[in-house]
DNA sequence: GGTAATGATTGGTT
DNA sequence: AACCAATCATTACC
């Protein structure tokens, strides 16, 4: 407002909005006038002045033809570097306000969540890798690809949403800007515009509709969370594993259960075998052993059960060894094979089985094979609940201990490296 | 419907 | 980071 009065003032007391023309003139006479005709230029810009005044009044093909009649007008000259005086008097003002103002630091948390889930960025390389470890994190490779293909179809459709719609802003951005450009382009031909007051123009319609954009980003952000957490609500929803699967794991776990640690390639490998994923892996050898040391009683059967099992496998895989070993060198049939657990003679295994302790059994069967000493041996105490039981590999603080310990159920009277009479079987 | 089994999660420890 | 222990939440079974 006070500038408005100021440019009033110093355009020479031209009152625009009453038409009338009082006072002093301070433009300069473009054609060297003596001022004795000064009357007359008054009302020249009066005049003019009014026409530009009323010109949004008018309709547009009458401004269009007006604006050509002020283009050609004598007086337009003067009273363009009068407003490129006024300007650059009023214009300092601006200058301190309009400053680069830095990236807004939630645009920029909507944009990288936006671009980590997959919605921005890549059509296939984000959208897909957002989904595969949303898939990796709910841990069903086969289980659950009907939710995945689920998740991913809605992350989809939010997809194309988000882009038909920041696409229509830009569109619109883009024209606006056009027609404000070129406006203001035809503007500067009657009124000061300098390349740099467009730019910042330009940058001001940009913001507006950045600002808007934002919403739009933040609704997208809005479902996706929403899309997100029902999908991880229905990864909670368990589902137990194949009656395979667990009988793979029970006989890992039983076969190693005086270390029932199994290294990461050996969580892999169970983890392919089982078409689960390691931390599934990891969990399960976690509530097993807990579960397991907690009621060792209740798992003896069980753990019979695998020993049994693993056992018949390995005296197969041995029998297989030995009869391999002797076609190919009948003449020393139990070459090499000394200290290792893969003894062609069961006797000789036994003994040797007694005789070490776990560490210098790395293979899978030794837990095994302990279990069907003891079983042979006709313990069947175990199986009552067992209090006085001492669980081989676990130590007195209720951990594993190192395997230094058989692994099979043990009489309680009977220490650690006794040999039971059961080596007759 | 009650309960045991079981996979997942969480908080603490080493 | 791996593990333990407690707990939650769901599933399976009676």
């Amino acid at each position: 407002m006070d500038d408005q009065a100021r440019i009033m003032q110093s355009i020479g007391g031209v009152s625009l909005a009453g038409h009338s023309v009082q006072g002093g003139m301070a433009l300069p006479p473009p054609h060297g006038h003596d001022g004795t005709d000064g009357d007359g230029r008054k009302q020249d810009i009066g005049d003019i002045l009014h026409q530009i005044m009323t010109i949004t009044d008018q309709s547009l093909d009458e401004a269009q033809a007006k604006k050509h009649g002020l283009n050609c007008h004598r007086m337009k000259p003067a009273l363009f570097s009068v407003l490129c005086e006024i300007k650059e008097k009023t214009g300092l003002s601006i200058r301190g306000a309009q400053e680069e103002d830095p990236p807004d630091p939630q645009l920029m948390r909507l944009d990288n969540m936006l671009l980590a889930e997959g919605v921005a960025g890549p059509e296939k390389g984000g959208g897909s890798a957002a989904a595969a470890a949303a898939a990796a994190a709910s841990g069903g490779a086969a289980d659950n690809s009907i939710e995945h293909s689920d998740y991913r179809a809605k992350l989809t459709q939010i997809r194309q949403i988000y882009h038909t719609e920041l696409e229509k802003y830009e569109q619109a951005c883009n024209e606006f800007t056009t027609h404000v450009m070129n406006l203001l382009r035809e503007q500067s031909r009657t009124r000061p515009i300098s390349p740099k007051e467009i730019e910042r123009m330009v940058g001001i319609i940009h913001r507006k509709f950045s600002s808007i954009q934002m919403q739009l980003k933040q609704s997208t952000c809005e479902a996706v969370m929403i899309l997100r957490s029902r999908f991880l609500d229905a990864r909670r929803k368990r589902r137990n594993f194949s009656k395979q699967a667990t009988e793979i794991l029970n006989e890992y776990f039983y076969s190693h259960l005086s270390n029932p640690y199994p290294s990461e390639e050996a969580k892999e490998e169970l983890a392919k075998k089982c078409s689960i994923t390691v931390s599934q892996v990891s969990n399960w050898f976690g509530n097993k052993r807990i579960r397991y040391k907690k009621n060792i009683g209740k798992f003896q059967e069980e753990a019979n059960l695998y020993a049994a099992k693993t056992a018949v496998n390995a005296a197969h895989a041995a029998a297989a060894a030995v009869q391999n070993s002797q076609a190919n060198s009948p003449t020393t049939p139990n070459s090499g094979s000394s200290g290792s657990f893969n003894l062609p003679n069961s006797g000789d295994m036994f003994l040797s089985m007694q005789s070490l302790n776990g560490d210098s059994y790395q293979g899978a069967q030794v837990d095994t094979l302990r279990h069907v000493i003891s079983q042979t041996a006709g313990y069947n105490d175990a199986l009552g609940g067992n209090t006085m039981y001492s669980p081989h590999g676990l130590n007195a603080n209720g951990g594993w201990q190192d395997a230094t310990t058989p692994s099979s159920v043990i009489s309680p009277t009977e220490g650690p490296g006794s040999v039971h009479s059961d080596t007759s079987n």
